[in-house]
DNA sequence: GACGGCAATGAAAGCGCTTTCAAAGTCGAA
DNA sequence: TTCGACTTTGAAAGCGCTTTCATTGCCGTC
C-alpha cells in the first residue's frame, strides 16, 4: 500500500493528479484558503498523505518572493557569548516564522564572499563583531537586504545594537581603585573589536579621573591560552590588577598566576568580562551582558525592516541601541569582608 | 554615477540588457563557464558592478534542483556541548559549499512541524539527541532527504553517530571504586536521552562487577540549578560519590555540597561529563568528547549521501559510528598524591 | 423561465535562474 | 571561393510553487 516512490520527492502536480484537481486547488487547500470545499480539501489531504508530499520550499519561496529565512554572521561559537546571542536570535526568528542560517567566519579567508553569498539566501541579516568590513556591510545594504549590526561599529544607514562597555568598565575600574589597586594592566586588544576598545577606554578614563597612570596595554587573543601567556609574562613583576578583555583571558591569567605561586586576589586582582560559567567557579569578578536579548532584538528589528521594505520605500531612520551590562563582583578583585558565605556565589 | 535602484534587487535580465547580451550569457559568465569570450565576460562583469547585482539564490537553487544548504536540529545552545557540535558541523559544511540552517527545539511545542519544515529547505539534515521522535525521523527519511542522527538512538535505515558512553562510564566507575568509594548516586535521567542511559548503564555494570550495590538514581534536569537541588537533598546523608550526567549538574552538586559545609573530594566525590571550561576551575573529574568532530563527520556523511542520491538509487547500507571519549581525572574524585602541581590542570 | 450573483475550480502567467538545443559567426583547408 | 568544423551566443523550456483572472455550475430572484 505504501506508495513510496523510488527517491524523487513528489511535486504538487502529482498530488493534483492523484486528487483529481488542479495544482491551484492543491496549493489553496494546503494554505488553508477558504476558497476550497471541505470535501476537496479532504481529497487533497488524502493525496498528500498517500504520496508523502512535502511542498518544495524553493518553489514556494521563489513564487512568494521571500526566503522566510534570516542569517546571522559571527566569528565563532566557542565560549558562551556568541552561542547565547545566536540562540536568542534563533528563538525570536523562529517565533516570527523565519528559519535561521548561520555563518562562522573564523578560520576562513573568504569570509567576505561567504557573507555576500549568505546575504543572497535570506530576507535579513545580522552581522556580529569582528567578522567583515564596512565595505561588505555597505554592499549588502545597497542591495536592499535589511541588516543589523551587533557589537560592531555602526555603518551609515544601518541599524546597530551594542552592549554597554565604557561605562561599566569605568565602574569596574572605580571598584578596583577603591580596593586600593594602583598599577593596572589591560589584557586584550582594543584594536581588535569595538567592544574591547570600549572596555579599554572606560578603564583609561576612570584611571585618569583618579589621577592614576594609564594602564599598561598587553594585546592578546581572546582565549585561555593567550591569557596564560600574558599572565606568565606579567608574573615577573606583577601589577596590582589585571583587567582582562574577557573571562577566558582572565581565567588564563589566573592560571598563570597560581602556577607562578601568586594568589588571586591577595597578590594581584584579576577581572574578566562576560560572566561565563567558569567565572563563577574561579571566583572571578566580571561583567554580565544580556546576550540572548541582544540576539532577540536583532531578529525583531530585522523582521520589522523586512516588513517596511515590502510595504514601501519610506524607510525609517537607522536605529541605535545600547543594552545595559552589569558588574558582577566576586573574590578576584580583592577581599570583600561582608561577602556572602558561599564562596562560589556572586553579587551584582 | 551610482545607479542604485530604489530598493528592488536587480535581476539577471537587467544585467543582460545592460551588457547587451542574453541572460544565458550572463549566467555563463558568472559561473565561469569557458563558453564565453574574455571580452563578453568583462562586459558582464561591468554590468554586474554597475547594477550591484547579486544572483538570487532561490532562482538558482530551483533551477539546479539543490538547496546548497544543510540543516541541524539540536535542543539548545547553552553550554558548550551543542555549540561545539554545531560549530564543527558548520565548518565542515561550509567547506563543502553548503550553508547551514539551525533549529533549536527546546521551549517550543511544535518541534516536529518545525523540523519537517526545515527538512524541506535543505539537501540534508542532522538531528541531535532529544529533539524529535522516530516518527518524524522516518517521515523525513521517506521523502528521500538524507539524514544523520547524532547522539540519538538509531532508526532503521538512517546513519547514526554517537560518542562512547557506557565503556567510559565503566572506566570512570572503576576509578572511583579504586578510590575506595562504595556508595554511589547517579544524578541525571537515563530516560531523557540515550547518552544518559549509556552513562548510567556503564556505572551500573561496573558496580555490579565490583560486587557493589546499584547506584541510587536521582533523575534531574541538566543544568546547574538542578544539580544544586539534588545536591541539597543529598547532603542530609551524603553518599561516597555522586556521578552526574553532565558537568553542569556536577557543578551544581559541588556548590550545594560546599554550601552545606562538606568538601569535595574529602567528604564526597563528584564527577561530571563533557569537560566544560568551568570543570577545569572546579577541579572536576569528567569526560571529554570530540564534539567538533561529531559535527564535522555528520556534515561529511551527509555530503556523501547527497552525492549518492543524485548519482542513482543504489543506496549504501546505513552507517553507524561511535566516537571515543576520554576520562579526565581531576581533584573531585578523590586525592591523587602524584598529581601535577598545578591545581587547575587535568590529566587524561 | 431567464438572469444576475456568487462559490468553487482551472488555466496560465510568472518568480529568477540554469541548461539544452539551435543558430550565427569565424576560421582554415581544399 | 566554398565548405565543414568549431566557437560563441541566443531562444526557450523548465525547476515547483503562488496567484490572478477566467470559467463553470449553482442558487435565488423577479
Amino acid at each position: 500500500m505504501k506508495a513510496l516512490s523510488k527517491s524523487k520527492a513528489a511535486t504538487i502536480y502529482e498530488v493534483a493528479q492523484h486528487a483529481g484537481v488542479s495544482i491551484a486547488t492543491v496549493s489553496r487547500a494546503l494554505r488553508d484558503s477558504d476558497l476550497v470545499t471541505a470535501a476537496t480539501r479532504a481529497r487533497v489531504r488524502a493525496a498528500v498523505e498517500a504520496l508523502n508530499y512535502t511542498p518544495n520550499q524553493l518553489g514556494r519561496s521563489l513564487a512568494e518572493g521571500r526566503h522566510a529565512a534570516n542569517g546571522i554572521v559571527f566569528p565563532d561559537l566557542t565560549g558562551p557569548y556568541y552561542a547565547e546571542v545566536v540562540l536568542g536570535y534563533e528563538e525570536a526568528a523562529s517565533e516570527l516564522g523565519r528559519s535561521v542560517l548561520i555563518l562562522a567566519t573564523h578560520r576562513r579567508r573568504d569570509a567576505e564572499a561567504a557573507v555576500l553569498d549568505l546575504a543572497g539566501r535570506v530576507d535579513g541579516l545580522a552581522v556580529m563583531g569582528n567578522t567583515v568590513g564596512d565595505d561588505t556591510v555597505r554592499a549588502i545594504a545597497a542591495t536592499g537586504t535589511p541588516l543589523v549590526l551587533l557589537a560592531r561599529p555602526p555603518v551609515d544607514g544601518v541599524d546597530t545594537i551594542r552592549t554597554r562597555n565604557e561605562r561599566t568598565a569605568t565602574a569596574l575600574a572605580d571598584h578596583l581603585v577603591a580596593h586600593g589597586h594602583r598599577r593596572f594592566v589591560f589584557a586584550g586588544d582594543p584594536e581588535a573589536a569595538p567592544d574591547m576598545a570600549g572596555r579599554y577606554g572606560g578603564l583609561v578614563k576612570a584611571l585618569r579621573a583618579h589621577g592614576l597612570p594609564k594602564p599598561e596595554l598587553r594585546p592578546c587573543a581572546y582565549d585561555v591560552e593567550a591569557g596564560e601567556s600574558v599572565g606568565r609574562e606579567l608574573m615577573a613583576d606583577p601589577p596590582d590588577a589585571v583587567v582582562c578583555a574577557n573571562d577566558e583571558v582572565a581565567l588564563g591569567v589566573h592560571i598563570a598566576a597560581e602556577a607562578a605561586g601568586r594568589s588571586v586576589p591577595e597578590d594581584l586582582a584579576v577581572t574578566g568580562w562576560d560572566d561565563v560559567l567558569a567565572a563563577r567557579f574561579a571566583g572571578l569578578t566580571t561583567v554580565s551582558q544580556p546576550m540572548r536579548e541582544l540576539g532577540a532584538i536583532a531578529a525583531r528589528w530585522l523582521d520589522g525592516r523586512i516588513g517596511e521594505r515590502n510595504a514601501g520605500p519610506e524607510r525609517a531612520a537607522p536605529r541605535r541601541r545600547v543594552l545595559p551590562t552589569q558588574l558582577v563582583v566576586r573574590r578576584s578583585c580583592g577581599s570583600h569582608p561582608a561577602e556572602t558565605p558561599n564562596p562560589l556565589g556572586g553579587t551584582a
